[in-house]
Formats: structure tokens, sequence, C-alpha cells
DNA sequence: CCTACACTGGACTGATCGGTACAACCCGTG
DNA sequence: CACGGGTTGTACCGATCAGTCCAGTGTAGG
């Protein structure tokens, strides 16, 4: 636990700022590679170029990278899900929507979401927690969406719930794939995911509104 | 490894075999909880009320029991895959029934699942490879049936491997909270999914053939 | 009843685990 | 040049890791 979260950051600090990132990232690639508990300490010097003590200078502990791993992707995610609800359109808008900014997370950081979505059960108490409430938040918002679809027509009378399930794992799935420099980028992915969910929810033409 | 393989099974054997795959079941579970990794060898003792020297007279290494349970977990996908494929039928039926077939093992062994999707990099050398190869063959079945689906005119013309993943990708993400003994069973699930699917991807009417 | 062997518990091993203590170092400031 | 604090390497800690070894114990076959 740093010193005081107060005072805001100065040269120095933001010099320590940037190298702990560094480290974050670093270690990502490696925890997706092999595992957090498969990971040692020694490892992670040897990838950051640190010895212990440097790199508990930096991190407190093993369990807050974890953490600090978790974060960066969820703090992406929520943010995307935020500009969606801000450019505001019809809930199959909104949904294509969502999906583009979850794909293009998933594309930007891959080892992060490899890592937050085979990881996740490792972290304990407090930082447990709020990671739960954070990821459900966000489950939650894809529900909405198709809720407030439902409701306008725009969807025939599916289960908000568990369609939302469908959805998120077509979506999230892809993190086994889906890479940087590969064949496929974010949008070549998101537009036939989103064709293909769009019509299999949209409300038959007969009965719109 | 066991001196020799020959030799059927005789009452002594078939009672060592009981033995094991209930230990292989009962390690699923503490896997499943909190990860490879994360169990140790005391651990899975404690849970299956045995000694380590027991314990190593039924699995050989912590890895071979890891390799049991994805094979669990294969042997019983692939014998879905095949099920299907005997009963025949049109490409959007052999979708459908893989589906169910497929949140039927999961929600059947939703421990085994949960490693199999989680710790599937922990294995190495031979084992690694033989998996892969079983895991891909599925995969390859599920394109199978797309591409099939499209030629003859059922499906749109849709990317099959990038199908498959969507597919794929929204039935195995459901091992995050399909179990038994809650609110839904396999088959609550698989109609929805099926629904949603195969809207989705259908050929638009007016150009049925 | 005796022998033989599948089966079992638990002490033990060397390696490695996450984490700490601390002395030295660099480097900007006075 | 002296100083002082942010930074760093390294020796070290107790705990635990996967796995081995062996002296038994239960029991089935002769």
């Amino acid at each position: 636990m740093p010193r005081a979260a107060a005072k805001d950051g100065t040269r120095r600090n933001a010099k320590w700022e940037a190298r702990r990132a560094a480290i974050v990232d670093t270690s990502a690639r490696l925890f997706a590679a092999q595992g957090y508990h498969a990971t040692g300490l020694t490892e992670l010097c040897d990838a950051n170029d640190l010895g212990k003590g440097a790199l508990y200078h930096y991190i407190g502990s093993k369990e807050e990278l974890l953490a600090a791993i978790h974060d960066r992707v969820m703090d992406e995610v929520l943010q995307g899900a935020d500009r969606v609800a801000e450019a505001g359109g019809t809930p199959p808008e909104q949904l294509a929507m969502l999906g583009a900014e979850l794909l293009d997370v998933i594309h930007r950081y891959p080892d992060h979401v490899w890592v937050f979505l085979h990881e996740f059960p490792a972290l304990t108490g407090e930082r447990a927690a709020q990671f739960r409430t954070r990821r459900r938040a966000y489950e939650q918002r894809v529900e909405a969406v198709l809720r407030a679809g439902v409701e306008a027509g725009d969807f025939r009378d599916i289960d908000p719930w568990l369609t939302a399930r469908a959805w998120l794992g077509m979506h999230n799935y892809t993190y086994l794939w889906l890479k940087p420099g590969q064949r496929l980028s974010a949008r070549d992915v998101a537009q036939p995911f989103a064709d293909i969910f769009l019509k299999g929810i949209e409300a038959s033409p007969s009965r719109t509104r």
C-alpha cells in the first residue's frame, strides 16, 4: 500500500507510475503464457530486468499485480460501455457498438484479457469483491440494452439474462484467437458477429410494434 | 507407467479402475474451485482420503491427473458429435443437435469442463499435442456443418471458420453459470441458443436456393 | 495357516515458493 | 564535495511444492 494517495503526481511520481505500468504489462504477458500460479517471482524479476527488492518497490505483492491487470481490463471495458451509452441510438445500434468496443479491448489487450478470464478466481477478499461488482455492472449494461430492445419492439421476446450470456460468450471467447498482427482485426470480427446476433434476436417483421 | 497394458481387466483391475475414476472426479472439483497449480498434493490426498503413497498408486503424476480430466471431457464431447453425425438431418438440425449435446456435457461435468477450459495450457509435451488434436477435430466438425449449410443454401454466405468461433464461444462460455441443480437445465438453454444462432445465419427467404 | 502382493500412511527430499531485511548505490540538491 | 532519499541487488527466511521411499497392513489364493 502506497504511503499516501494524496498529492498529485510530481515528475518523479510520474516516472514511478510509468515504470509500474510497464511491469504490469510485462507480467501480464508471462501470466497469460504460463498461468498466474505457475509464474514465479524470479521469472517476473528476470522478465522485468529487476531484482526482487526493486520489483517489490513497485508492486507490494504478487496478487496486487494480478489485481492491477484486472483493473486495466475492466477500466477499458467500462469506459467503452460509457462511450456507447453517451453515443445513444436504438438498442440494435447500442448492442453493435458494445460489441465493437468489447472486441477492440480484447484485440488490444490480449494478454490482460487472457489473465482476466483465467485467473480471476485467484483474487481474494476485498479485491475479489470489487472485481465481481465491476464485472457484474458490465453484464447488466448488456442485459439493459436487450431489455430495452424487447420493450421497444426491436427484438423479439427473448430472455434478457440468458441472451446476454449468449452475447457475452460469443464475444469474450474471442480471447483465444483474436490477437494483434493477426489476419483478422477487431472490426473484421465485430461486423459479422453483430449481423449474426441482431438477426438472431430481431422481431419478426410482421409484428413490428 | 503401468507395467503392462496387456491382460484384459480382471475383477481387481476393475476395482482399481473405479477407484481411479473416483479420484479423477474428486480432483476435478478441487482444480475447478482453486486452480490446478494452486491445489497441492496434500489437498488432493485429503479430499480423496488417501496418503501420498496410495494416491500415487493410482495416478503416476499430478499432470496425468489433469490429462485424465481433459480426456473425460473430450471423450464425452466427441461421442456426442458422433451421435449427431449418425443421426443425420439438415445442417440446421445438425447444428442444433450439436449444441444440445455440447451443453449437455457442460451441464453434466461442470468441474471437468472448467478445468478443461482453464488449465489446458498446463499440459505439456505429448499430452498437450494429443489434446490439441482432439479439440481441433471437434471444432472442425462444427465448421463442416456450417460449410455444408452454406453450400446447401440453408445458411447465408457466412465465413465458416469465424462463425464456428462465434458458435463455440456462445456455447462453451456457459461453463461459468450452467450447473446441475440450478434454475436452468441444458435443454432450457439449448433451444433459445439454437433459435438465436440459426435465425442469425439462415439464408434470406427470398433467395432460398 | 502361510505366503505373496496389492495397497496404504507418512516421513523424507531437494527445489522452489512468495516475501523480507538490509547494505549499497545512484543522483539531484545544497 | 557532502548529503539524503529514491532505487536497487542479494542473502536469506519459513513454508510448501511435487514426488520418492519404505515399512508396514489387509486380504486373497494355496
